[in-house]
DNA sequence: TTAAAATCGCTGGTC
DNA sequence: GCGATTTTAA
């Protein structure tokens, strides 16, 4: 056999070799001349993997054949369980890398798995199909683009271009996008294309009175627009692969065939598509109807993407789907201390529906008690929280392992704001991704248009960017001639301007960016992709637009387009290039030194914390009401397993906290501890009031959980709220809707206690410790912060300069996190 | 075409 | 109460 196979990129396709026979042949037995992993372990010794798993994982492991189903709870080695898998059946010669089919939802699970694999058994694993659905179905759709309609070389549109052609869809329909906005028509259209339905398949009576009755018209519009540009969203690269396996059973009975294993990473989160996708897949192509090696890993309990279309019934549903399935739970904790575990399992409990797992540890120590805190405001508990990973740092505790996992991404800024003051280094993580971001997408716009000059939806993006005087109103005239003609937009264009049509000075700009890309195109032929985005950003007065401008981002900007350049490296042309861009670019991020993670509890799934805060656990926020109000008792069951994968990031300390009051959207609420508080076992939890109370509450602090609250009589309070027992709960909360409006008998209480008046004092403390430290800098200097922009120093003490920003106001920072203007 | 004014929306966010 | 987007006026 050829070795020169093993050693293919990883993009390479499997179909063009092994011509003998049609289709690669999978040995039956051990395999001949396949040579051994990483080319050191021999064929028969028991390779050195399997020693250090537990009982669960080596079965979970060893069980290639057949359906399996790893209920993998936190902490418990999932990942380890699935690169182990995959050496295993690589180890083992049962299939060779591009005979596996292993399916995660992000590039970077993608990556890692691949990484840790090749650690294990080296060179081997080069060939395999792994990536995400979205990577794997465009793989495959590119390879049969016509069957479904569309050329190979099909754009791939992001969430803005899907946007602005539904509102041309929706201009050309006269319906109303004030009632029926382009962002929620395309969240509903989304939401078939998760669920698998084109739009002949969508109930008439699912669409129900959304745009005047007409949504299903306005998706196959939509789809009859996207087959003219040549382009997908990211629903259909699994759509499409859908309709493409239904009309053409022999296609898909040769990746049947082909993929001889199937792994699938977080099963919980797949939706239906998804699913509908491996369920086709995950057949033997020569006995149709019995399930192939199909192995999926997941967690009922961290299923927390039912919103944007994951269906936890898949998982729910495996035996059934795969009659004989064997389901392996892996229940042994490797990360958190018992009490840690012991509040998780205490709250997840309290969920119905569940697979169940019984998550234990065998750590000898208890650890400490879940710490939960109740505040006075957002501030104060930011303040606090500040305060704690200040001490952290003083002894040492390195900051990488504390993180702060809030609810939603507003949530975030109070924190940070604190991390600046105290000068506590901090990433927030989770902002917008390098692709995502506007000179990125304008750059690739401008590189769309040359490489497809039918991509409308580009060539509008950048056509008056920088300004060249193509306005409106011309672009107007330009549609209107284009519809009329079925044309693309440049080619109507270039029609246009041979004509007088247009005034002169439209005509003049029109015909300038035209020549442009007539010129780009050309050179596109000459030289490499890099260069050519170097002349096109250059000539078309991007980058200057960018030099020029005085918005504090344009630094940043200018920056993020030369590290574009640099990324393009990596890709051997412009189409490649294109691809990775909407597929794959992630936001690098380069984090230097430790620093403390601010992020959401979404994106702090799969990640693990030495130290975990998790503030703002209030009624309406967390569990938020829209959950609620939009989703009922599901809604609430995934906040609740939002909070469960909170608590489980943490290894060895964790604390909740919650604000009597707290600012939203401008104005002040009186929020309720969240009913999760309630049900986090009393025995694994420790109670505290903040300081100033707890002096002079005299007791009764621990025995009742809210005295510090409403007085320390201890029990005694009434009103029916945020009490256990007093009927309102489980369910919809009595006082339906959002927060009161501040006041309740709470608010008042705290208030006469004096609670409130103290958090000025303590805020003023910032401008007097921690000032040993000698700055050169000057009262009325001029500074920029790389966060708040250009300002004026107006207090030095120490280390800490007051500033007056320009645009964000006065604040007092850390000297370390301003530089001199250049 | 640009700048100011009004309006919207405001949970999570991969690909 | 803020920021982004969209409408309106100049």
């Amino acid at each position: 056999m050829d070795a020169r196979r093993y050693s293919r990129p990883i993009m390479s396709d499997p179909f063009e070799y092994d011509e003998d026979d049609g289709w690669p042949a999978a040995p039956s037995g051990p395999a001949p001349a396949y040579p051994g992993p990483g080319g050191n372990v021999a064929a028969n010794a028991a390779p050195p993997w399997l020693e250090s798993l537990n009982e669960a994982q080596r079965e979970a492991v060893l069980a290639v054949d057949g359906p399996v189903l790893v209920l993998a709870g936190a902490g418990t080695g999932k990942t380890r369980v699935l690169t182990t898998r995959l050496a295993q059946i690589l180890h083992e010669r049962r299939a060779k890398p591009y005979q596996i089919l292993c399916v995660t939802f992000t590039n970077k699970a993608a990556r890692e798995m691949r990484e840790r694999v090749a650690d294990l058994v080296g060179p081997a694993t080069e060939g395999m199909w792994l990536g995400t659905f979205h990577a794997l179905g465009t793989r495959i759709l590119r390879r049969h683009a016509e069957l479904v309609g569309l050329k190979s070389n099909f754009t791939i549109l992001d969430t803005d271009d899907q946007i602005r052609l539904l509102k041309q869809i929706l201009e050309a329909e006269r319906i109303d996008e004030k009632r029926w906005p382009a962002r929620m028509l395309i969240h509903v259209i989304q939401r078939w294309k998760d669920k698998g339905l084109t739009p002949d398949r969508v109930d008439a009576s699912d669409a129900g009175e959304v745009a005047n009755g007409r949504a299903i018209a306005v998706y196959k519009q939509y789809q009859e627009r996207l087959q003219t540009l040549n382009a997908c969203d990211f629903g259909d690269l699994l759509l499409h692969n859908l309709t493409l396996f239904k009309e053409n059973p022999d296609v898909l009975e040769q990746y049947r065939h082909l993929f001889r294993y199937i792994l699938v990473d977080e099963y919980q989160d797949t939706n239906i598509s998804q699913y509908l996708w491996l369920r086709l897949l995950a057949k033997k192509g020569e006995v149709a109807d019995e399930p192939a090696n199909i192995c999926c890993v997941g967690d009922d309990d961290q299923s927390i993407y039912g919103w944007r279309g994951a269906e936890v019934g898949n998982i729910l549903r495996f035996e059934k789907d795969f009659p004989g399935a064997k389901v392996i739970r892996l229940e042994r904790n490797y990360r958190s201390t018992p009490n840690i575990l012991g509040a998780a399992s205490g709250l997840i409990a309290h969920n119905e529906g569940r697979l169940g797992k019984t998550l234990w540890t065998d750590l000898p120590e208890e650890g400490q008690k879940v710490r939960v805190r109740g505040v006075w405001d957002g501030e104060e508990e930011a303040r606090l929280v500040g305060e704690e990973i200040e001490a952290l740092q003083l002894k040492g505790y390195p900051l990488d392992e504390i993180a702060v996992l809030v609810r939603a991404g507003f949530q975030t800024r109070e924190f940070e704001e604190r991390m600046i003051t105290l000068g506590v280094p901090y990433r927030v993580v989770g902002g917008p991704r390098f692709y995502e971001r506007e000179e990125v997408r304008d750059a690739s716009a401008y590189l769309r248009v040359i490489a497809q000059p039918a991509d409308d939806l580009a060539f509008e993006r950048i056509v008056n960017k920088p300004t060249r005087g193509v306005g409106k109103t011309t672009m107007q005239a330009v549609h209107q001639a284009a519809r009329l003609e079925q044309l693309p937009l440049s080619i109507a264009a270039r029609r246009m301007v041979e004509t007088d049509e247009l005034k002169p000075a439209a005509r003049r700009s029109l015909t300038a960016i035209l020549d442009d890309f007539d010129r780009w195109r050309r050179a596109a032929e000459a030289v490499d992709h890099i260069e050519l985005t170097e002349t096109v950003l250059d000539e078309s007065g991007y980058t200057a637009m960018w030099k020029e401008s005085k918005k504090p981002e344009a630094p940043g900007k200018l920056e993020n387009l030369k590290e574009l350049l640099t990324a393009m490296e990596d890709y051997d042309d412009l189409a490649q290039f294109l691809e990775h861009v909407s597929l794959v670019m992630d936001a690098d991020d380069r984090a230097q030194g430790p620093m403390v993670s601010l992020m959401t509890l979404h994106s702090a799934k799969g990640l693990e914390f030495g130290t975990v805060f998790l503030p703002g656990w209030e009624e309406g926020l967390f569990p938020h009401q829209r959950a609620m109000d939009e989703n009922g008792l599901a809604g609430l069951e995934e906040e609740r397993r939002l909070a469960y994968v909170g608590i489980t990031r943490a290894r060895e300390r964790c604390e909740i906290s919650f604000a009597a009051n707290r600012r939203i959207h401008g104005s002040w609420q009186a929020a309720l501890p969240s009913r999760f508080i309630d049900e986090l076992p009393p025995k694994h939890i420790e109670m505290e009031a903040d300081r100033g109370v707890y002096a002079g509450s005299g007791g009764g602090v621990a025995e009742d959980r809210y005295g510090f609250m409403y007085g320390g009589g201890g029990g005694s309070y009434s009103g029916g709220f945020g009490s256990r027992g007093s009927g309102l709960r489980p369910g919809v909360p009595e006082r339906a809707g959002t927060f009161s409006q501040g006041g309740g008998p709470g608010f008042q209480r705290m208030k006469q206690r004096g609670l409130g008046s103290r958090a000025p004092v303590i805020e003023g403390q910032a401008d007097y410790i921690g000032g040993d430290k000698d700055t050169d800098w000057g009262e009325g200097e001029r500074c920029f912060h790389q966060k708040f922009g250009p300002g004026t120093v107006v207090k030095v003490a120490g280390d800490r300069l007051t500033i007056e920003f320009d645009k964000a106001g006065t604040k007092t920072v850390v000297a370390a996190f301003v530089e001199r203007p250049e």
